[in-house]
DNA sequence: CCGAGATGGACAACCAGGTTGTCGAGTAAG
DNA sequence: CTTACTCGACAACCTGGTTGTCCATCTCGG
């Protein structure tokens, strides 16, 4: 505590706040540039909080409840996200054949084309870190981190927080 | 692209969107442990934007236009923050005497222990996260995000996107 | 077979933290 | 003195959430 001198490399050269500022920074980073090319290669407006529903929708969350509970969002958010995805022609709504308070989601042509690339490029930008970092020094760092987020075992599903806009 | 085996100790098991949320997850792991403990210690209102914002005015930016400046927002906003710092009594604002339009602004004795208490947290935190990893491997975890946050010279004074709701 | 309770979706009101646009007062430079 | 810029304030609006209420529908126990 006392600010004595500590026998690493290097000081605590780096605060804690510093380090949130990493993370946070990096974070931007990366999603920033996958917007972009995503913007760039035919889809202008999408958020990362639509790629976020999408995978939920296609990981199972057909509708506005399942899809709130996947997100830790109220389903009345969900209803709201699934209505900007529906604007956007990324997914349409049926009614259930089997239970006629449900309304179904479905990913269209459109919204599936859209999870393609935004996977692709988002690991497109990820083989550009691995080269920056060196061989083996990515998937390092990703343990290392993967010790963080696994302590509490925060449900990652739940971005709401990652639904922020660029700048 | 096609899924053929890769060298590595680890396929590329984790794709480019898990990155992101590794990032994101331990963003929001570590700012949420500060601010729950800043509450514990008698801080219970602080959004980790109250913490950038009381910096950047520590830093000088002592009026509404210049944090917005600072903070890359507008100085709506920022008079907005001001405002929520007021009301909280982190800062008090005067007039200047040297110039009739600015209102000063300063950190009052409670904002200046907020800042102690945060700053600290945080380093605490960041202590029992070197401990987790091991000697020299945050600050070498440091390094390497510092490449990407380097990348493109961003602003990381400038969170808006930081000051997300707690879950 | 029926009724109680849980669930799905919609609507309205609200909030936080931003935005734009406009404005009047104060300052600085010609 | 005039002109251009800056500061702060006000109003209206947007986004992505929230709560609370309501109704239609399903499910299950008796």
């Amino acid at each position: 505590m006392s600010r004595r001198k500590i026998y690493t490399d290097r000081m605590p050269s780096r605060s804690g706040a510093d380090l949130a500022l990493l993370l946070l920074g990096s974070y931007r980073n990366l999603v920033d540039e996958v917007v972009r090319e995503l913007a760039r290669r035919g889809f202008p407006d999408v958020r990362p909080s639509h790629e976020y529903a999408l995978q939920a929708i296609q990981a199972g969350a057909d509708n506005a409840s399942a899809l709130g509970r996947s997100l830790s969002i109220t389903k009345q958010a969900a209803a709201k996200t699934i209505a900007a995805l529906t604007e956007r022609d990324y997914v349409t709504t049926t009614a259930s054949p089997v239970d006629a308070r449900r309304k179904q989601v479905q990913i269209t042509e459109h919204g599936l084309a859209l999870m393609r690339e935004g996977a692709a490029i988002f690991d497109e930008v990820r083989a550009r870190w691995e080269q920056r970092l060196g061989p083996g020094e990515l998937a390092r760092l990703e343990a290392q981190l993967a010790q963080f987020v696994a302590v509490s075992p925060i449900r990652l599903d739940a971005p709401g927080w990652a639904a922020q806009e660029l700048g």
